[in-house]
DNA sequence: AAAGACTCCGAAAACGTTTTCGTGTTGAAA
DNA sequence: TTTCAACACGAAAACGTTTTCGGAGTCTTT
């Protein structure tokens, strides 16, 4: 076994100071051509890398980020995390990932342990806890020491920095626009509670379609579901409780379970229920039937949200207060969870 | 904006000395009460936080863990990260995520990456093409520098680590079997090269159980998929060249785009074809019909080799070869896509 | 009063780098 | 022969910690 190299044990091998090799394995025009292929050529034997952490240290950057999302076993955020590791990589930077578990205390810990020095910048996306407590101190704290934090998908207008979205609303709006369009008028929405801020956004959405076609709104036709791990009873209620021709949902989980509970209850899709949902996962495509969904990019989200934090980070003026939100943009994915016309 | 405070500038701003500092925020006996109040109250005031990098340097410890894995965007290996933060984070150890993309030379980029100073030490599994080349230097290399890998699920046997595993060929063994037991006979497979470690092994399984019972192995039976982007066709082109009454398939994906294929056709599951995956993800789950499939833990998978790795980096005596190889136990989770007796 | 013990604190080394600055040697120009 | 530049290299500081060791001052003991 042979433990790694340091520069000063190439030195003493040597016979040479710490800089010299230090300069001669950056090819400096200080050392003289013989001593720099010696180091060089003792180096390359060796095998000698330089210490990340040494460099860390001395460059006061470590050239990692820090990726704090509520699951990692789910879908969109996978796919966020692919994204923000292209990118990162493609800059030589390194990908720190912690899961908050969708728990407000974890997050600070996880924010607070990586803020130490650990990273250079954050990308994060709120816990449902850290939503529906408002209590983002924790996030003003990193940036107000000058830590650069990007917010996705889950963010909140209380804190600024920079940030990545989709146009939840809109998407939302359309996708019911399109089961409208399609003449189907008695369109359930199956959401979250209010404080998931993505969760109300498509409500808002799926309302304003309604509005604006003059559908009016049947409070019995909307559900909020708190508990996502139990909502196949309620979802089954709402299905069995009265006709319905359309189902909005927000997410793919609540799609994919209306549907078969649809199914179970001998319900043709789309024929007799069209269902649409939201985020183009794995589960939209390979369900039987492969569900109509609004495609939210999460390669592309993660993408743009590592490139605008690599940006912050190597760019010259430290504290550019000029933030910006990028708005990723949205498509309807049809499948055959709703009807052709 | 307040940039984070070192000791030093508590020392200063005190008119003490750097080690006053250190030793009164440790409650070192060394200092009088006096001084210790008052430099812990100041520390608290100005929510100093000792920097990691720094400690690093100097414990010559990261307490961050290194994942490499083909990628993210799958349920399994998502499920396994999951798993090793879990663990991780109750030992106080943070995690790194690289994706090698099923790449050797993004496997072989990464490691380096990491193996100078950035972890303590790795979590892998293979890229399909390190499988391929069985070339494994860089992981034999990072060994013999005294870091320790723990490799999880593509394995190889050329390299001496810990390991965590399941006993694939058995498994599919036991989900053949249960195929065999309803009365199926004409069992397809649907599996991958050979060289992905996994995928022999199950297929090993499959053949097994048929020669125990007497079946004889049908060469047109058994599809092995190169291309994992483009098994459609190749998958229909099985179910319709001959009548199928199974099939048994090493992972979700091939599943359900079997399920697919045969619904297309009109034929009926389980009653006309029964169907078996491997991986019990959100696929197997959120299909219809759910898959029956064999289940693999990957919380486990991931909490057991975090656990191994943190054990041997806190061990006593450094280089202890005595290398283990874990076993997770799996089980048939049992679904709609195989008749019941 | 001298010696020892105890209390409290600071200097310095160490971790592995990079980089600035200084210095000794050589050669050429005056 | 003296002067000065060019060259080749080393010493040391810096990044932020922890920890060992030594030392100054005070107190107790004989």
């Amino acid at each position: 076994m042979k433990r790694k190299v340091t520069l000063k044990q190439i030195a003493k091998e040597l016979d040479v100071s710490i800089s010299t090799v230090s300069k001669s394995l950056k090819d400096s025009s200080e050392i003289s051509e013989d001593t720099r292929q010696k180091v060089q050529a003792f180096a390359k034997l060796y095998n000698y890398k330089p210490n990340n952490i040494a460099l860390s240290l001395k460059n006061k950057k470590t050239k990692t980020i820090g990726i704090i999302i509520p699951e990692i076993v789910h879908h969109f955020f996978a796919t966020v995390i692919s994204g923000v590791e292209n990118v990162a990589n493609e800059h030589g930077y390194n990908v720190i990932v912690c899961l908050s578990d969708e728990s407000f205390d974890k997050e600070v810990i996880n924010m607070e342990m990586l803020a130490n020095g650990s990273i250079d910048g954050f990308i994060m996306s709120l816990s449902k806890e850290t939503q529906q407590k408002k209590d983002f101190h924790h996030i003003s704290e990193v940036i107000n020491q000058g830590m650069p934090v990007v917010m996705f998908d889950r963010i909140t207008n209380d804190i600024l920095c920079d940030k990545v979205i989709i146009d939840d609303n809109l998407a939302a709006f359309q996708a019911v626009q399109t089961l409208i369009d399609k003449g189907l008028k008695k369109i359930a929405l199956i959401t979250t509670v209010d404080y998931v801020s993505v969760g109300k956004l498509r409500t808002e959405g799926y309302l304003k379609a309604l509005k604006s076609n003059d559908i009016k709104v049947d409070e019995h036709l909307i559900l909020k579901i708190e508990d996502i791990d139990h909502c196949d009873e309620v979802i089954e209620n709402l299905i069995n409780s009265q006709p319905i021709e359309a189902i909005f949902a927000v997410n793919e989980l609540f799609a994919v379970t209306a549907i078969k509970a649809a199914l179970k209850r001998g319900l043709k899709i789309p024929e007799d229920i069209a269902v649409i949902g939201f985020t183009d996962g794995i589960i939209s495509k390979y369900s039987s039937p492969s569900i109509t969904t609004v495609s939210q990019n999460g390669i592309k989200m993660g993408g743009k949200a590592a490139k605008m934090l690599i940006e912050r980070l190597e760019s010259e003026d430290e504290d550019d207060e000029h933030y910006r939100t990028e708005v990723i943009e949205t498509h309807l994915v049809e499948r055959e969870s709703t009807p052709t016309l």
